[in-house]
DNA sequence: GGACTTAGTGAGTAATCAGTCATAAGGAGG
DNA sequence: CCTCCTTATGACTGATTACTCACTAAGTCC
């Protein structure tokens, strides 16, 4: 508290370069989802923190290897994500005991919530968006496939859902992501276009 | 036949402003398709087609009101495409005649194909992503939000096809796009997939 | 308090960029 | 031949870029 009027920089602290690595990952995903990786600058990453542009330089090798990990720290979000969805409607709740959808469905439901929920943030939503148009770099597609072929296995895995159901959960999630990204969006409430998209339509 | 030997420029001869806006929206599409609104330089597109950079900037005002002309030319494609498919399916023949399909299902179908041989040659399909990635960008947002909106509605409209399989005809769609994009084709052959893609998995 | 390590920066560099402008050159009509 | 319009370019500019390097300063251990 007693820091308040400190005048000048917005970091005054040093921080371990462990943190710093994390802060400026953390921007970098703001900023490359907003302007993709050519349209992004270091100096506007390191803006955002207040550190200096060189020393991004000396977190990460390039801007590429940046964007790289930016891509990881994505698709672990949505991994954990499901994950924990998945977890919580294995025990009974409010949310799906009055239904009569099968384990499965219950699941698969549960994790569609848990992607509107994250992508809400459209952070994520528009990340994902510049990593796929970004495919045309071979490094970048290499991994965002890796990635998908996990997320896509996993995703199989933990909800126990069939090829046909899976195809059209990440098929629906597809058509969302772009739909938000320009904001078209049905006349009807969001909340209940989410809830469609999902398959309750 | 005589110019063969003529040594320099790979284009000899003079064109029409209009020839030449035809070329470079082409070359656009192209390169825009590859390295995006912020990674294409108009050198870059410029020097595919043989022509000096600042002659783009007599064709178009600006890069950015080159991209915009280019999502336009690929939303009239894509619907041109599918205005062919649904007249094509009006009529009988081997690609129908043999299904119990309801006539908007076999329309729909037919458009789908026609999507997938559209977007085979990927230059249009990378384009997409490209138009979707730069949408932060609010003409682009405006312009793609446009296009998209009048794409469903004629889709609506010449398939006949109700909200709900119109949705799924979309988000299908879209999600081989962004498989196509990564390069990620379930282990079966890709035309098994496309045809899978399409509803008859 | 001195030696050493680690966080962080200022100043620069060579390259590339979108966009301007003066001017050349091809062709059509007289 | 000359005139005139359109197509097309070379040379340029000021801004921005990713990335380097020599250096400072904050902690840390003895």
């Amino acid at each position: 508290m007693a820091r308040q009027a400190a005048v000048k920089k917005a970091s005054d602290l040093r921080h371990t370069a462990e943190e710093r690595r994390t802060e400026v990952l953390q921007a970098a995903v703001a900023e490359f989802a907003l302007h993709g990786l050519h349209g992004t600058s270091t100096e506007m990453i390191a803006r955002r923190i207040g550190i200096s542009q060189p020393y991004i330089f000396r977190l990460f090798p390039s801007k590429k290897a940046l964007f790289l990990a930016a891509i990881d720290q994505c698709f672990d979000r949505v991994e954990t994500a499901f994950r924990n969805a998945a977890r919580e409607s294995a025990k009974p709740s409010e949310s799906n005991r009055h239904t009569m959808a099968s384990p499965v469905e219950t699941r698969l439901h549960e994790m569609g919530h848990a992607y509107l929920r994250l992508m809400a943030k459209r952070e994520l939503l528009l990340f994902q968006m510049q990593a796929y148009a970004a495919c045309s770099d071979e490094d970048v597609r290499r991994k965002v496939k890796l990635r998908w072929e996990r997320l896509m296995k996993v995703t199989g895995e933990i909800s126990g859902a069939s090829g046909d159901a899976l195809t059209g959960f990440f098929a629906r999630g597809m058509l969302m992501n772009v739909l938000a990204s320009i904001r078209l969006v049905p006349e009807k409430s969001p909340d209940k276009w989410g809830h469609e998209m999902l398959g309750y339509g």
